[in-house]
Parts: C-alpha cells; structure tokens; sequence
RNA sequence: GUGGGUGUAGCUCAGCUGGUAGAGCACCUGGUUGUGGUCCAGGAAGUCGCGGGUUCAAGUCCCGUCACUCACCCCA
C-alpha cells in the first residue's frame, strides 16, 4: 500500500479486466468507421460557459456535477461532462461544417462528473461517442441507433433494449410544455420538484418515484402534442429501425437530461446493472449549434458508456476473447543461455510472433512455470549443453513434446510451426 | 446533498453467547544437480480500517472517525 489511493469514484484499470474494455472500446468504433465515421479527439477541459450552454443552465450535470477551475489567468475551465458540446465546438471551429454534410465523427475518451458513486456510475468514466453533424434526415438517427444495435451485439450483448421517444421541436415543444406545467401545477409535489416545473418540466416525468408516477397518470404526453413535421419524422425513423431488425419500445415519458435534444431521443438499458440501468443515449439536437455560436447545424448522436457496457456483459455472463497471449516463452539457463535467447525472444517479436522471456533469473522449475502460465504454446529452452552444439530446444508446452532445433533456425522453425 | 450496508492475509471469505487469528485460491521452497500443467511436503504473509471507551481480557460490545459499497437524486 502506498499512502496514496485513486480519487473517490474513479479506479484503476488493470490486467485482466483492462483488456475487456480495450475491447469494448474497439467493438464500438468498428461499426462506426465501416458506416464512414471519422475519428476525433477533443481536449479533457473546455470552457465552462460551453457546457453551460450547450448542456444547459437548468440541468443537474451543469448545476453541481461539473468539475470547474479558474486558471492563473482567470479563465473558467471544466473537466468535460459528456462529449458533444465539444464535438460540435471543435467542428464549427475548424470549419468541418463548411464541407460536405453531415460530418460524421465518433470518439473514445474520459469523461467526469462531480456525483456520489453507486454501481455503475463513476466520477471519471468512459464513453464512446458518434455525431452526424449537418443533416435532418431521418435514415441518419437510424443509422446511429442500428451501429449501436450492430455493436452491442458483435459483443455478444443480448439482454438490452431500446427505449425511443420524440421531444418534437422549437415548434411544437413550447406549446407540449406549457400543457404539462399546468397539468403538474395540480399535483402534490416536493419544494424541488415544483421548481423542476418551472425550469425543465419534462425532466419530472423521468421522476422514478412511486409517489410521483402516480400522479402522473394522464399526464400530457408530447407524443400528442407533435407538429406534423415532427410527428411524419419519428415515424420514418421507427420505420427504418423496424425494417432493420432493430426492437425498440416506445417510451413517450423517455426525457434525457440534456437540454439540447430535440425530436428523436432514445436510451439503452440493461436490467443487469442495478440502478444505473442506461448503457447509452442519445438524440438529435437541431439547436445545439446556434446556442454555442454557430450557424443552423441539425445533428444527432450518441455516447455509449464502454464501464456499463463491460457490467452489462459481466451481468449476462459474456467472455470476451482476449488474443494476441503470448506465443512463445524462452527459458534460458545460465548467463551465456540468457543473451542467446533473450536475442532469439527479440527476432521472434520482430518477426511478428508475441514472444516472452523468463525474467529475473529464475529457477528451471520456475521458468518453465511461467512459461506454462503465460499461455505460450513453445517453450525454447537453453542451456551449456545446447549452446555448445549450436541448438536450442524446442517445446511444445501442449504436448510435452521437446526437440532440438538448431540456433540459427530457431526464429524461422517457430513461425512455420506457429502457421 | 440524504439514507442503508460492509471494513480480518495479495484475492474470496470464516471467526458461535468477549479468552489472545484461520480456510480456500494465489505466492515462495523442496520432492526432480536442465523442464511446466497433476500430486505430496514445507514456508512466507495480517498495526483484525483508524482513534477512544467498557472489561482481568476486545476481531467480537459501545462511541467517534475514515474508507469502500448500495440506494435516493441524476445519468453513460
């Protein structure tokens, strides 16, 4: 034990498990790149203001879960909370929407909210992201949500579904969110939950207390409120998901805690993981560009969380096949052997086969231990003896088999084999 | 921010109504002067989260504290 320990609500990612979410990460971003989807990375601060406005004043991720600091100079910073605030910075910024739309682009990395850890929720965790920027177009948010879909389940992910619903827009949202705040002005509710009606109505309907879904029997749902563009638009989308293959429920109190989703909006949730059921979410945002400074610029989204992702799989009891073990374990005996070999573990390596070396001078019994443990398939055992008629010798730690091959040839004789 | 649960060996945990610390796995050594996986024998390893109190005696009871954890809230 050091004196030191990791942060509350974050955790180190070590061997075995690292593997997995190296993994997931990968499982993700393969469907993305074969569908056109460019890489971008964007930095682990921005502006404060930025997510300020592009998540949302009214939201909990902006009001106590950002990690902000002022720097030297005075300027307000914040570790990101989520991904696409700065996706859609980045890309108004070096003009990415001035080429051919929409812009595609998925991304991996960390992100950080300032939250009391539980199951499946960390202060520093990791998302997979994609925006396609540029576009309203429904066979676009299905396109997402399909690579999704197709991700979850190259993994092997079979118990998660996908909940759908439309927020409709800057059109008919207002109308749909003055009908709900007079519904709710009529119910019983906490001190906090009456101010929700007045800042984000729609987030009360997500509410998952008993007392309050209750009450919310006959609320107005906006399903019923949607304008005809809007109401023609989800049903392309639900229509192009179902000729997919992709179930989906419709969930029409399915409302996101971002403030810039408009129309389509949709989760995936896994029962596996306890309370923190969303292994990903998304939705278009038609808005978000002009509330950062930028020109119209519908869009949509995801970000797929790799840490509840590896949960769900763990939930489901999923392995993940980790290749690329080590092929080829050399043991060597005595001081001569060791620079022989350590020599023949760095050809290997160079020749493209993953090769090993029994480090710090072990024991006969204890390298050949190690070299049982690491998986490899060969052992090249060295010593005097072989050295001093120019070979090593070869064993298959499968069968037990063990032959002498001649030094020289080492390299090429293990690659046949290994072929 | 608000509640509940748990802290004993590297890991998973046992330790009854208080009597001075244990198992399995992992690790190390030997059985095999140059051969792993199985087996056998042995070994190392714990301020019982931390501080205080009660007691002849505390891992065990009480108080405090910290950490972890689950849930509310919120979301990936």
């Amino acid at each position: 034990m050091s004196t030191f320990s990791a942060p509350k609500g974050t955790y180190d990612l070590i061997p075995p498990e690292s593997e997995t979410f190296l993994a997931v990460r990968e499982a993700i971003a393969a469907p993305l790149r074969r569908a056109g989807y460019g890489y971008i990375e964007t930095p682990g601060f921005e502006h404060t203001e930025l997510f300020a406005r592009g998540v949302g004043e009214s939201t909990d991720i902006v009001t106590k879960e950002m990690y902000t600091l002022t720097t030297k100079g005075g300027t307000e910073l914040a570790l990101r909370p989520e991904g696409t605030a700065s996706v859609l910075r980045a890309a108004l910024q070096r003009n990415l929407h001035r080429g051919a739309l929409p812009v595609k682009l998925w991304y991996s990395g960390s992100y950080y909210r300032y939250e009391r850890p539980q199951a499946g929720r960390y202060r520093h965790f990791s998302q997979v992201g994609a925006e396609a920027l540029g576009a309203e177009d429904p066979a676009l948010d299905a396109e997402l949500i399909i690579l999704a879909v197709d991700a979850y389940r190259s993994l092997g992910l079979r118990d998660f579904r996908l909940l759908l619903n439309s927020l409709g827009d800057r059109e008919c949202r207002p109308v749909y969110r003055a009908v709900l705040q007079d519904f709710l002005r009529g119910l019983d509710l906490d001190e906090e939950t009456r101010r929700r009606i007045d800042i984000n109505p729609l987030r009360v309907l997500d509410d998952k207390r008993e007392e309050v879904q209750k009450q919310l029997d006959g609320a107005p749902m906006m399903r019923d409120h949607l304008c005809d563009a809007c109401r023609e638009y989800h049903e392309q989308v639900r229509s192009l998901l179902t000729a997919a293959g992709v179930e989906f429920t419709d969930d029409p109190k399915l409302v996101r805690g971002l403030d810039y989703y408009t129309r389509t909006t949709f989760e995936f949730v896994h029962d596996g993981l306890g309370s923190q059921s969303a292994v990903g979410g998304g939705g278009r945002y038609d808005g978000l560009s002009e509330m950062i400074g930028g020109p119209a610029l519908p869009s949509v989204g995801w970000a797929l969380g790799v840490d509840r992702t590896v949960l769900a799989l763990k939930a489901e009891g999923v392995e993940i096949e980790v290749p690329a073990r080590t092929e080829v374990f050399a043991v060597p005996l005595g001081e001569e052997a060791r620079r022989a070999l350590f020599s023949v573990v760095t050809e290997l390596r160079r020749a493209g086969v993953a090769a090993d070396f029994a480090f710090g001078g072990k024991g006969m019994k204890n390298a050949m231990k190690s070299a049982n443990r690491s998986g490899a398939r060969y052992a090249v055992v060295a010593g005097e003896r072989d050295l001093a008629e120019g070979q090593v010798q070869l064993k298959d730690l499968d069968s037990g088999d063990q032959n002498p091959v001649a030094l020289e040839s080492v390299v090429t004789t293990i690659k046949e084999k290994l072929q």
